[in-house]
DNA sequence: CCCGAGAACTAAAAGGTTTTCGGAAACGTA
DNA sequence: TACGTTTCCGAAAACCTTTTAGTTCTCGGG
């Protein structure tokens, strides 16, 4: 963990070449004798040369690095986001600078200079919900894609889990499974999410000439309003046969609460996640059945198409990305 | 999003001086006259210039940039740890490169040679487990931190949650509280984690002069397994007051099977946690006491750790960060 | 008016790599 | 031998910034 960094010029001298030699016969170029190339690659094994990556980007223009801006990483729903714009960095030979504005927009623009400050060869912003998200694209020199929250400018990229799609998918399941009366218990109102969900819902139910059973029951994103859903529920609309469920959390409160009151799912009521957090959803009992929104294969499209748009390929919208369905116990066949 | 981008030539030539002094009223140097350091201001401002870290990188020989390398980020416990870490180097303009070897020792090397190929002044490698890991320190000529997982070399930085501690704590919160007879419920024994955790316990009672009841049931990190052992547990010893869990998933399961079967948490019998993983420890009923390991904290640390490595003020050895202990219902007073 | 000191400024080098262009060597042909 | 062609190699410029080592300017005192 010492000593002074070994360069090109000091292969060189070993290999006996000039640095400009040494370079080609570095990066593979024609015009280079087969044996001076084997010398050079020799001499730098030797050395264990790497070649400096500042010195390389300053003179291309291209860093080969990207940023990756997310206002809240604590949050589920960024981190396989990540992961997956990561994975598809990294196959790439391209680095990822993390940074995390801590949902603070003072933060998020001093983040966004350091990295053009770096000189990034492109952005991409990974929202927190996926209501849409103020945009930064513009006075940004390289080109940025939004992952799961979209930006509000349509003119930008984004990539977004299809809500509305992954709902209808989960009740399309419901009816098949010859259920009729299905009730819908979801989070706060004020999440995109949760309005699509139910938008989702109702698109499956009027396609299938069915009435909702009971309103929406809006609330939050917990354990405990599940239960609590569960039990107002099950006294309300008694002949309720199956619920679709705004999240995994929600469902887990849900089919507990449901089997302590005697209710079995799914032979009495079918019940139905979101989100497949499998610590809750192979967890719960019975295991839920329950809507995954692929996130890491957003993110591994955000990423790819980062790399088309830093070539120029950009498809500007709002992309909608399906989700599927995972099938487990809570809705096994009646 | 296009344009030649703006380079400190620019800025001097608008503000009509050389770019020495450009520079040099840019950086605050003092041999520059107040109204010319105005000109320069105002002409950076109007260009929106941002210096090329790459150029300033290149001459310094220091990147303000670490890397973050993580065996397996999935994991719960990585992330805390690395959002602590990205924390502490946002606050001082450090830049955050994320990779993530997915546990493949090949790809590893891989990310660590693009590290450093990329001139990082420091890195943190983020374990996925406490047992000790493989150094990569060797040969790496820039300063290593070990965070959650310690280094297998004893010369290495590391810095490890105190389990041993963190279990010391948890039974004697339960001894306090008059219970007597302590059983434990555990993850794999082949995790450090769960190895230190047993023998916190073990001392914790040898101090009060109690005896363990029953032996430490080792299985998996899950709550199938914390129910499982819960009825086993409550068959073959049925005075136990008080259960020490190795993990939250495992106590979540406890509790659950416990109230099935009857027996009060806590009246009847004490339930502790471990980790604070709050989707679960906060969703249990009744809430579970549990032992959080200050992973933010952990993971900020080691990255001031390193901020003094790279000045040369590196303080060897495995470095162990105390535990706190999160109260809740589980173990309210009897 | 001239000198000297200090303040303010600038030219040039350095950092490591890639690329362009020119030159040298080798070889074949007339 | 003279000349053209091909192959291989090296000098130098370029990328952008900071720092060093001057150089010029300003101004008070003689």
């Amino acid at each position: 963990m010492a000593g002074r960094r070994v360069t090109i010029n000091d292969v060189a001298s070993l290999a006996g070449v000039s640095i400009a030699t040494a370079s080609k016969a570095l990066n593979g170029r024609h015009d280079v004798r087969a044996s001076t190339r084997d010398r050079v690659l020799a001499a730098a094994a030797e050395l264990s040369f790497q070649p400096n990556a500042l010195a390389r980007g300053l003179l291309s223009g291209q860093t080969r690095t990207v940023g990756l801006l997310t206002s809240d990483s604590v949050g589920r729903f960024g981190i396989p986001v990540l992961l997956g714009a990561e994975d598809a960095f990294g196959a790439g030979e391209m680095a990822v600078m993390l940074c995390d504005a801590r949902g603070d927009a003072i933060r998020e623009q001093h983040h966004l200079r350091a990295l053009l400050s770096r000189r990034v060869d492109g952005i991409i912003v990974v929202g927190e919900s996926t209501n849409p998200r103020p945009s930064v694209s513009n006075d940004v020199p390289v080109p940025v894609v939004y992952a799961y929250g979209p930006s509000e400018d349509p003119e930008d990229v984004s990539f977004v889990p299809d809500d509305v799609g992954g709902a209808v998918m989960a009740v399309e399941h419901l009816l098949a499974l010859g259920r009729r009366r299905v009730a819908h218990v979801t989070g706060p109102r004020h999440y995109k999410a949760a309005r699509d969900r139910a938008e989702g819902l109702r698109l499956a139910l009027e396609a299938a000439g069915c009435e909702q059973a009971g309103d929406t029951l809006w609330g939050s994103w917990s354990q405990r309003w599940g239960r609590h859903a569960a039990e107002m529920l099950l006294m309300a609309e008694p002949e309720v046969d199956a619920v679709f469920c705004g999240s995994d959390q929600i469902a887990a409160g849900f089919v507990e609460a449901a089997r302590e009151r005697g209710r079995s799912v799914p032979s009495d009521i079918a019940v139905i996640g979101y989100d497949n957090w499998e610590v809750l959803s192979t967890e719960a009992r019975p295991a839920l059945t329950t809507v995954d929104m692929n996130l890491e294969l957003l993110g591994r499209t955000a990423a790819q198409h980062l790399f088309a748009a830093m070539d120029g390929r950009a498809t500007p919208g709002v992309h909608r990305m399906p989700c599927h369905l995972v099938i487990r116990d809570s809705t096994a066949a009646a």
